[in-house]
DNA sequence: TGTCCTATGGTTAGTGC
DNA sequence: CGCACTAACCATAGGAC
């Protein structure tokens, strides 16, 4: 009956073909995944049911292969790009990210200039705030982490990248381990990486216990840039 | 004609029918979609092909379609299983969440300590790498920090679910902004949220110039466990 | 690789219970 | 709400190009 391809006006019939489709859906991704061996992952949100339920479905329901499957895309994501511009020039391709990194801060920065938030921790009227006031406070905290969040995921990966290219093209240039890299050589670079709250001694020795407490990438990619 | 659901063994056959089943699974996806206002999310990851090529596909293929959805997917991961649990009282849940991740980073840690790393760091026998091994410590680094990658993202949205609990309750209990909240009154709060790197007053201020220079989320995360 | 073609079988909107 | 049914429609394997 061909119906149109637009919004089913009707809400109980959309509910049924939404279930109906879904299934079908979920089917068709088994049967993709199974005769041709590729990994295939399904994310539906239904985000108008009743918030009781669980509103997301994926397929595979297994949250590991799920994970797993979002993983391999943010690391083709990352790793794409730069083969798609033909990798030119090393250096020419990391001045161009510092400068599309520094945008974004710029960007970022600016803002969070014009978002007024309340105003908080300079000592003065911290204790005028009231109930209200805090909870309005907790949601502006939780955006800006959310924002911080993206900001760090992404520098991590855009440092985890940098490195690599670094450290590959310096095994181009000489097997020799004492050819300097961009002004760099490998104890430099060791420096770095044990440099401030970075410590890898502790990390790879086995004591892992204070992994956690002393670990600040943000410095680590501020320095790399 | 009802092929069986296995491996398709043939190899051309088995390209030709991924080709067009998945063309078919993504039209069905955008359909139900579109029929029924949900969002949809289909990643496809085909390793038998040529590196050469994106091996990932899609849907939609606008990235941060993508990368919301995955946003919205992991928060309903995290956020689902209080409901599950008829969220009984708020201090038996924080403490069941603390001995989880304790758990996990206790996991974590163990595995970190069988893999047997490059040693680096000690000031020994840093000089004595060669290009070869260099590599080899890069891919290792590189292995590590996408492990800290996901045990920060997880220690974020832990610690944003926490703060706003706390906050919640706080109103909830009284609307006087002085009431006490688990021995912590509002002045701790902000005291811990002011502490040590994490400077909300520049940041709210407008001054955000060295925002991503000072924020240290994991001392924040491990004193609020 | 992609497109067209066709017979066959699977999917689905609508209906009834 | 879920299940069953059915006619119409669509997906698709296989073949040809």
């Amino acid at each position: 009956m061909t119906l149109p391809l637009k919004l089913i006006p009707n809400e109980k019939a959309r509910r049924v073909t939404f279930s109906k489709r879904k299934s079908s859906l979920i089917k068709k991704a088994y049967e993709l995944s199974t005769l041709c061996d590729v990994k295939v992952c399904l994310i539906i949100k239904d985000s108008t049911n009743q918030p009781s339920n669980n509103p997301i479905a994926t397929w595979p329901k297994d949250p590991h292969k799920v994970r797993s499957l979002i993983n391999d895309y943010k690391i083709a994501k990352t790793t794409q790009k730069p083969s798609s511009k033909s990798l030119q020039n090393l250096t020419d391709f990391l001045k161009e990210r510092i400068n599309k990194v520094n945008k974004e801060i710029e960007k970022l920065c600016q803002s969070q200039e014009k978002s007024k938030g309340i105003v908080v921790g300079n000592g003065s009227n911290q204790e005028k705030l009231n109930g209200n006031q805090l909870c309005k406070f907790a949601s502006e905290l939780d955006n800006k982490m959310k924002q911080l969040n993206l900001r760090m995921r992404h520098l991590i990966s855009s440092h985890n990248f940098k490195l690599q290219m670094l450290l590959q093209q310096h095994q181009m240039i000489s097997s020799s381990s004492k050819a300097p890299l961009f002004g760099m050589n490998y104890h430099n670079i060791t420096s770095l990486l044990n440099s401030n709250d970075y410590v890898f001694d502790k990390y790879y020795n086995g004591n892992g216990t204070n992994l956690f407490k002393k670990i600040n990438v943000i410095n680590m990619v501020n320095i790399m840039i």
